[in-house]
DNA sequence: AAATCGATTGCT
DNA sequence: GCAATCGATTTG
C-alpha cells in the first residue's frame, strides 16, 4: 500500500470548517530525533478570516503571517507564555484561516510522549509529575498535544506539512461520528459552532 | 517605552 | 478560583 501522507492539495480542497471536520480521524505524525510519535486527530477548531476569535482577523502581523501562507502550512504560536498550539493553515494564500488541532488519540511513541510530558510548565524549575498520566490525557488539549508531540514554534512554525518530519496521514476509517460545539477558551465569536470532535472519544478535551 | 493580553494548564 | 510566564500587540 502506498504512503498515505496528505498532499498539500488536500488542505486547499475544502473550506476551513469542512477541513476541520475532514482532519478528524487523520493521523498527525512527527518523526523527531527522539523517535516517531503520532496520534489520531479527535478534536479540531476552525478559525475564519471574518471571525473575531481568529488571530488573523483584521490583523496581518509578524505572529499571524504564517496563517496567510499556502494551505498546508503550519502555524505554531505561544499561548500564555508557556504553551504552544499547533494549527494547519487552510484556504487560499493571503486569506488568513487555520484549523487548531486540539486533541489526539495517541498511536505511536507513547513512551516518548510520556517522557515529554514529565516536566510541568509554570512551576518552579525542575518540577516533575508524580502521578502517571492517563493515556487519555497525554494529548488532550492543544498545549498538551504540542508538548507530547514535540512540536515547537522555534522549529515547526511556518513549515509545510508535506515533509518527512511533520505531516498528516489520511483517514484510515470512514463513517466517523462527528459532533460540533462552541469553541473553547475564547472571548469573542463565542456562539459559532466551529469546534469538531469525534463523538464519544475519551481523547477529546471535553464532551 | 511601558502596559496589556492570551485559541492553556494544573494546583489550591 | 487563580497563578505561571513571555512575546506580540497596543497604547489600556
Amino acid at each position: 500500500m502506498p504512503e498515505s501522507i496528505l498532499p498539500l492539495s488536500f488542505y486547499s480542497d475544502y473550506d476551513t470548517r469542512t477541513l476541520a471536520e475532514k482532519l478528524l480521524g487523520c493521523e498527525l505524525v512527527h518523526e523527531s530525533p527522539d523517535g516517531i510519535t503520532s496520534g489520531i486527530i479527535v478534536e479540531t477548531e476552525a478559525y475564519l478570516s471574518d471571525d473575531p476569535a481568529c488571530h488573523a482577523y483584521n490583523r496581518r502581523t509578524t505572529r499571524t503571517e504564517p496563517m496567510y501562507g499556502v494551505a498546508g502550512t503550519s502555524y505554531v504560536y505561544l499561548i500564555y507564555g508557556m504553551y504552544e498550539c499547533f494549527n494547519v493553515v487552510s484556504n487560499k494564500e493571503g486569506i488568513g484561516e487555520a484549523v487548531l488541532i486540539r486533541a489526539l488519540q495517541p498511536v505511536q511513541g507513547i513512551e516518548i510522549m510520556e517522557m515529554r510530558r514529565q516536566l510541568i510548565p509554570g512551576r518552579s524549575a525542575e518540577k516533575l509529575r508524580t502521578k502517571p498520566l492517563k493515556l487519555s490525557d497525554l494529548c488532550k488539549g492543544p498545549g498538551n498535544l504540542a508538548r507530547a508531540m514535540g512540536i515547537q514554534r522555534s522549529v515547526h512554525n511556518n513549515t509545510l506539512l508535506n515533509t518527512k518530519t511533520l505531516y498528516i496521514k489520511e483517514r484510515a476509517v470512514q463513517n466517523l461520528d462527528v459532533a460540533t460545539s462552541k469553541r473553547i477558551g475564547i472571548n469573542v465569536g463565542v456562539d459559532l459552532l466551529y469546534r469538531f470532535y469525534i463523538k464519544d472519544s475519551i481523547f477529546a478535551s471535553k464532551l
